[in-house]
RNA sequence: GCGGAAGUAGCUCAAUUGGUAGAGCGAUAGCCUUCCAAGCUAUAGGUUGCGAGUUCGAGACUCGUCUUCCGCUCCA
């Protein structure tokens, strides 16, 4: 597995030094996995979002509608999720070995050492502390059986923790009495797409199958916070959520793995840049997952979730909410009759926004050895696909006299409506040439004294370094139709 | 959270056994007028992460603290 830490490293900096992404609150030494996107970065982070919003809403499928749900919910919405008790898992840590287990993890494995009765009994013991939350008491339990560090071999444990994955905070002006006013930051977009649900395919007059799309800031307390962007608290998620027809699922998640494969590769990445990882372990809600994994200077990692949530959330909010989450198919079935009444199959594909500008950050970024035997030389360059750039075209008059500058305010003037551009008349031509590739922008036109005469420009191509050259009036139309 | 390493200008680094912080690149202004970085001149940038202690004197030594990196632990 490539695992290139030089560039990684080399990529972070390069983020920092160009504007893409630095830490966040650094004045203050920095707060820990969160980071801001500066003037390129949000650009690009911007590009990105709005070329996936694009593609499910308008160009893959003509039944997938996006909604901009809150992020604040219902505390509600997170039980019926499964959020509050799947992922609050109490943790113990051994004091020799340093060593950190998830309780029931630790106390499961000492459970299949025993008889069969025995080991019921300590599960059923352990499920019933688990559920009121009785800290003492799993580690009373952990303490009484003697339960040992596989590392350490010792029985020294610190006291059972709480790993708390969701942001809680308070709603509502006055602070007030605890938990009566408390709710979480979501951490995920998901919800917000199930429980508008209905309001979406009854005012949309949606029929099945249908997707709704969302892009939105989720929050989760990771663990361990690091490896740059990948693993922040506050992240950018760009879900879609396909309602199906029971029974049809295994077809739309073949149909999705595929669809979304050929997204990522339309970005210009090579096909072996990509894997699919298949979930041997599945979550509460699926039947069945893969990741979309890119193969980041760090090794291969998930990009992209696609899972197949059956009618897991639905019919969770159903209960708890005493609403009929049920859709009625007045399309007739093979035995002629209607398929009538039913609680959706939802396939879902998730992917991170923050993720992938980090792949796209990966792919594009390149050091070039540019040297010769007279004289070394070498380049930094980004090589994003044209419509994601942060910039479009960079516009440099040759020289800031002899009525240049002038020429090339008019482009400027021309052009800036249109996309981002960039005006530089200081320094050496080929010096700026390197700032625009630093930045990723891929074209340069410079204007210099034959423009004057014949009205034509050189445009200088960042990929391949050559340059042409085109008239003054085609400028415009030509990156307006690369950038496209 | 634990263990290890490291924090000096925007970046990369220097500063003899403790003697009062410097270079290159970059940036800014000007010169030059040149189609691929490193031509010339000038200028700006640091309470050496922060706080204490030892000392006549600390970038350097001691302690604490914060942050980052590497490894472990966890991850829908």
């Amino acid at each position: 597995m490539a695992n290139d830490t030089n560039k990684f490293q080399a990529i972070i900096s390069h983020c920092k030094e160009y504007g893409f992404i630095f830490p966040s609150s650094e004045i203050y030494d920095g707060l820990s996995a969160v980071y801001d996107y500066g003037q390129n970065g949000s650009e690009l982070k911007k590009n990105i979002r709005d070329y996936w919003w694009k593609w499910m809403t308008q160009l893959q499928e003509e039944n997938i509608v996006g909604i901009d749900a809150a992020i604040f919910m219902h505390p509600t919405t997170w039980k019926a999720s499964g959020h509050v008790d799947n992922f609050s898992d109490p943790m113990i840590d051994n004091k020799d070995s340093k060593k950190r287990y998830r309780v029931d993890h630790l106390i499961e494995a000492f459970a299949d050492t025993l008889p069969e009765a025995e080991k019921e009994a300590l599960l059923a013991e352990m499920e019933a502390l688990l559920k009121t939350e009785d800290f003492a008491g799993l580690k009373s339990l952990i303490e009484a059986r003697k339960m040992k560090c596989s590392v350490s071999g010792t029985a020294n444990w610190t006291d059972v923790r709480q790993f708390n994955l969701m942001f809680k905070t308070e709603f509502g002006a006055v602070s007030g009495e605890a938990d009566d006013n408390m709710v979480y930051l979501r951490p995920e977009t998901a919800q917000g797409i199930f429980v508008n649900f209905l309001n979406v395919q009854k005012s949309g007059r949606m029929k099945i199958p249908f997707g709704i799309a969302q892009i939105g800031k989720a929050f989760r307390n990771e663990i361990v916070a690091r490896q740059f962007i990948f693993r922040m608290r506050e992240f950018e998620q760009m879900e879609m959520q396909f309602f199906i027809r029971p029974g049809t699922q295994k077809e739309w998640y073949e149909y999705w793995k595929n669809a979304r494969m050929q997204w990522h590769l339309s970005l210009g990445i090579p096909a072996e840049k990509y894997k699919f990882h298949d979930h041997a372990k599945l979550a509460h809600y699926a039947d069945a997952a893969c990741d979309i994994e890119y193969n980041f200077p760090i090794g291969f990692k998930e990009v992209e979730g696609i899972h197949s949530r059956t009618d897991f959330d639905l019919r969770n909010h159903q209960e708890y909410s005493k609403k009929k989450m049920q859709y009625f198919d007045a399309e007739l079935g093979p035995d002629g009759k209607p398929y009538g009444n039913y609680i959706p199959y939802v396939i879902e594909t998730s992917i991170g926004l923050d993720r992938t500008v980090m792949m796209v950050l990966s792919e594009a970024y390149e050091e070039q050895d540019l040297g010769t035997p007279e004289k070394p030389d070498s380049r930094v360059v980004l090589r994003f696909p044209p419509k994601l750039a942060p910039v479009k075209l960079g516009i440099l008059p040759l020289m800031k006299k002899d009525g240049l500058p002038e020429i090339a305010r008019e482009l400027l003037a021309e052009c800036r409506a249109s996309f981002r551009c960039f005006y530089e008349e200081k320094d050496a031509i080929g010096k700026r040439y390197r700032r625009q590739d630093a930045i990723g922008t891929p074209f340069c036109v410079t204007i210099d004294h034959q423009t004057k005469e014949d009205r034509t420009v050189t445009i200088r191509y960042r990929d391949s370094m050559e340059q042409e050259r085109i008239p003054l009036d085609q400028v415009k139309n030509l990156i307006a139709k690369a950038i496209d």
